[in-house]
DNA sequence: CTTATACTAGACCATATGGTTTGATAATAG
DNA sequence: CTATTATCAAACCATATGGTCTAGTATAAG
């Protein structure tokens, strides 16, 4: 029952995007609080009443902002890496979402949404859903699947599903999320992430 | 060298106090940019030209709140608990930085020096020092002291010592940071360190 | 007592902010 | 063409903020 196209102009997506894209920016760089919608509309090049047309307020873009961030770094699936060693498999499957987990982008969400916690408890729990909650469904999956094929004794998949990514994120999470390194050297991140395998696979493996 | 006391009326160390306690809770509470030097000055019932009579700015004032709390929050010791079981004394140590490190207040803090990372990199490095890494040094000592005894074969100690408190967080950390529960149950907790624990001897029990 | 400082209450200031309004031009449906 | 909507640029508004200033009172050193 859609409404027919209504007269008049219609809004430009383009315009709809460019604000999105211009706050998720700069709210990841400056916090919420930290950015104005004045700066809102100049790096988006666009007026100030055209950012309102599109968003009704502050709060409704940071929502928009932090969802369409989510949505594109969508991590639903528990697809199993294909090969043939067990333990490498498992690397790159870890591996595959601590790029997400460690991602800058990622990192700076988290560190804002933690931040707005208290104000925006529901944006808090749409972040942990779509997130750590996701990673950890995910990686359940993919131990479920080791399980049955009898790669793996898993007593308590719910507990290892947390703890897998727990063991993978070492010091370099913290220091990420304080902004003391930006990145993790990749043949850095690999020898870390090889010797969370081993252990994993120390307590799980058959 | 000290000069000796100056003419005039002192300084009150209970407004100082007053004014430090009253811009802990609120920057805890609100976030740095949630609160207003007004708040701080009427929440420690004191005239705002106290407040800055005791501190130029308010990001002095920020400076001097996160230190003083991380002071009280000291955690050098790495002392070892005593007992005769191995598992019960390694429960009571996990137990012991746990305590602190799920303690909403830190966890807020953690909350807000994450997120006020971006302009204040000597805060973030400060509250680092003195709580992950500090924690990660003393689990590092009391390893070293298993090991010595030989009731514990850790090949890398560095790896392990960030090991322990990761897997320890599970699933609560993460929620704890982000507000959406705001304490872990008791016995849950016990379950899930013993559970940590077991995996953690799993791995280096001798 | 004098002098210097702490403290209070409140006015004050420049600036910034979220949000609205105005007046004009462009685009589009009927 | 007309009516309606989008967009722009800029003025505008009420409010809040970090920080200063004033004027007066309290406290302590010499």
């Amino acid at each position: 029952m859609h409404a027919t196209q209504r007269p008049g102009r219609s809004r430009s997506e383009e315009k709809h995007n460019a604000v999105l894209a211009a706050a998720s920016r700069l709210f990841l760089q400056q916090g919420l609080q930290g950015t104005s919608m004045d700066a809102v509309a100049r790096e988006a090049g666009v007026s100030k009443q055209t950012v309102y047309a599109h968003f009704k307020s502050k709060e409704e873009l940071f929502r928009a902002c932090i969802k369409a961030k989510i949505v594109s770094y969508g991590f639903d699936e528990g697809r199993l890496p294909v090969g043939e060693d067990k333990r490498e498999r498992l690397l790159l499957l870890v591996k595959r979402f601590m790029a997400l987990i460690f991602d800058p982008e990622v990192v700076a969400m988290h560190r804002v949404v933690a931040g707005e916690a208290p104000s925006y408890p529901q944006v808090a729990s749409l972040f942990f859903e779509s997130g750590p909650a996701a990673v950890k469904r995910a990686v359940g999956q993919c131990l479920d699947r080791m399980v049955a094929d009898g790669e793996l004794d898993v007593p308590d998949i719910e507990h290892a599903s947390w703890l897998l990514p727990n063991m993978a994120f070492g010091k370099f999470h913290v220091q990420l999320q304080l902004g003391l390194i930006d990145r993790v050297p990749e043949d850095v991140l690999d020898r870390h992430l090889r010797q969370a395998v081993d252990d994993f696979l120390r307590l799980y493996g058959v």
